[in-house]
DNA sequence: GCTAAAAAATGACGAAAATCATATTTATTT
DNA sequence: AAATAAATATGATTTTCGTCATTTTTTAGC
C-alpha cells in the first residue's frame, strides 16, 4: 500500500499553487475575514513553498523576513537551551501564522521553525504584511487576539512546568496535540515529543507505555492515536 | 528611625494626585511617545488609586474593565495551580501597564494581579484604552511590540524551566529581578521568590543560603541584595 | 533486499528536589 | 510588652526523574 505521505510528496507540484482565495486553511487563520480586493493582493504578495519534513523555515539568530503561512502540514517553533536540546513552544498547524511576533519587535528571531511533516507554506514578506495591519482594522485586532492567546497559553505552560509531574504534563500535551492534529494520529518522534513535554526521551518512553498500558493511549511507532480521552484528562489533572 | 515604607503610607493622598503629564514612570513606559491633546485626554480619563502591600488588583476569571499602569511600586501576575500555588509569571515595576492582553482577548482574566509592596497604580478603562489605541498608531505599534517581547520573555522561561535546574533556575531570576528592583534591594517573600523561581518554598531557602555563602548574595529578611553580578551570570548558565 | 545509521526501548543507578516534621525567628495584635 | 500568628529556617526521608549503558527495532541509502 502506498503511503499517505508518499503520496503527498508525489503532489508536490499541485501544492505550490494554492490559492488563497480557495484555500481551505484560511478559514480558521486569521485571514479569515478577508477579502475582495485584499484578498486579491495577498494572492499577489505571497510565495507558496513546499517543505520537506524536517526543512527548516528560520533559525534562532537570523534576521525576520516576513511571516510564514500553513497551508498544509505542521510546523515546530522551538528554542535550543544550552546543550542544545529543543524546548518546542508551538506547534502550528494548517491555517496558522508563524513568526510574527518578529515583525513587531525589530529583534533577530529568538526561535527556529521546522517543519515536521512535509508541508506547503506560504511566505508574506514583512513589509507587506505590516501595510495589510496598518490599513485592516479587523486584521490587527485578529494579531492583537492572537497574540493575547498565546500569552495566555504560555502562562499556562509554564505554571504546568512549574506545578505539575511529567506525567501530568504528558497526558496535558497529548490532549493540545490532540486538537492540533484533529482526526488525523498525533504524528512525532518521541524526541519532539520530550522536548514539547520538557523531559528526558527515556522518561516520556516509559510514560507512554504506561499510558498505553493504563488503556488511554494507541501506539504506533511515529503514530499515537489517543482512545480514552476523559482518562487523559484525568490523567493531567485539571 | 521610620522605614520607608511607613514614610510612603504617609504620603498616600499625594500618591492619589500624580499628574501623568508629570508622571517619571511614563517616560520607560507604553504612554512614552504621547503628549499634547492625547496626554490631556488620557488625564482625565485616567483614575489614580492607592493599594496597600498586597492589595488585590484583580483575580484569575472575573471580567477585564480596564488597564492598570503602575506608577509607584511593584505588582505581581500570577496563576494558581490546581492545588492553589501561585506561579507568578511576571513583576510589573513603574511605568508598566498590567492586564492589557485581557483587553483583545475579550475573554476573563486568566491570571491574577497583587500588590507586592505600597502601590501607586491608575486604571484606564477598557472603552477608553481601545480608543486610544485605535487611533494612534504608535502607540499600537508599541502594544504590538510589548505582546511581543513577552512572548519572547515567556518562551525563555519555559525553556529555562524545562531544561535548568532550580539553582539555575534561581541565578536567572535573581537577575532579572535587578533589573525590576533597579538600585533597590529586591523585595520579596521567601514564598513569592520561590513561586516566581517555580520550587517549595524549603529549596529555595536553602539555595539563597548558598549563594550568600558563596559570596553572591547578602541576605536580609525581606531584602536581597546582589553583590556578584558576574557570578550570578555563570551560576545562571548562560 | 542488505547494510548502516538512526530511533525507540529497557535496565540500573544516582542526583535533585519535593515533602513532611519541627524549630526558630520576625511581625502583628492586643 | 506579652502573646499569638506568620514567615523563615533546618533536618530527615522519599520520590521523581535524569543519566548512562546497552539492546532492539525501524528507517534510509546503496
Amino acid at each position: 500500500m502506498i503511503s499517505f505521505d508518499s503520496m503527498k510528496s508525489m503532489l508536490d507540484e499541485s501544492y505550490k499553487h494554492v490559492a488563497c482565495s480557495t484555500c481551505k486553511s484560511r478559514g480558521h487563520g486569521l485571514f479569515n475575514g478577508i477579502s475582495g480586493a485584499e484578498l486579491d493582493t495577498l494572492e499577489a504578495q505571497r510565495a507558496c513553498n513546499f517543505y520537506k519534513k524536517t526543512q527548516s523555515l528560520f533559525v534562532e539568530g537570523s534576521t525576520p523576513r516576513g511571516v510564514y503561512c500553513v497551508n498544509h502540514g505542521k510546523v515546530k517553533v522551538f528554542k535550543r537551551g544550552e546543550e542544545g536540546k529543543e524546548q518546542i513552544i508551538h506547534i502550528a498547524k494548517a491555517g496558522d501564522l508563524i513568526g510574527f511576533r518578529a515583525m513587531f519587535s525589530g529583534e533577530l528571531y529568538k526561535v527556529a521553525a521546522e517543519s515536521l511533516e512535509d508541508s506547503n507554506i506560504c511566505f508574506i514578506a514583512k513589509e507587506d504584511f505590516l501595510n495589510m495591519i496598518e490599513f485592516n482594522p479587523a486584521l490587527r485586532n485578529g494579531i492583537f487576539k492572537e497574540l493575547s492567546k498565546e500569552l495566555s497559553d504560555r502562562a499556562d505552560f509554564i505554571t504546568n512546568m512549574a506545578q505539575k509531574s511529567v506525567r501530568e504534563r504528558l497526558a496535558f500535551s497529548l490532549l493540545i496535540l490532540m486538537d492540533i492534529y484533529g482526526e488525523e494520529p498525533i504524528n512525532l518522534s518521541r524526541e519532539d515529543l520530550a522536548n514539547f513535554v520538557g523531559t528526558a526521551t527515556e522518561t516520556l518512553i516509559r510514560l507512554l507505555k504506561e499510558f498505553k498500558e493504563d488503556g488511554c493511549l494507541e501506539i504506533e511507532v511515529r503514530k499515537l492515536r489517543v482512545i480514552d480521552k476523559t482518562k487523559l484528562i484525568s490523567l493531567a489533572g485539571n
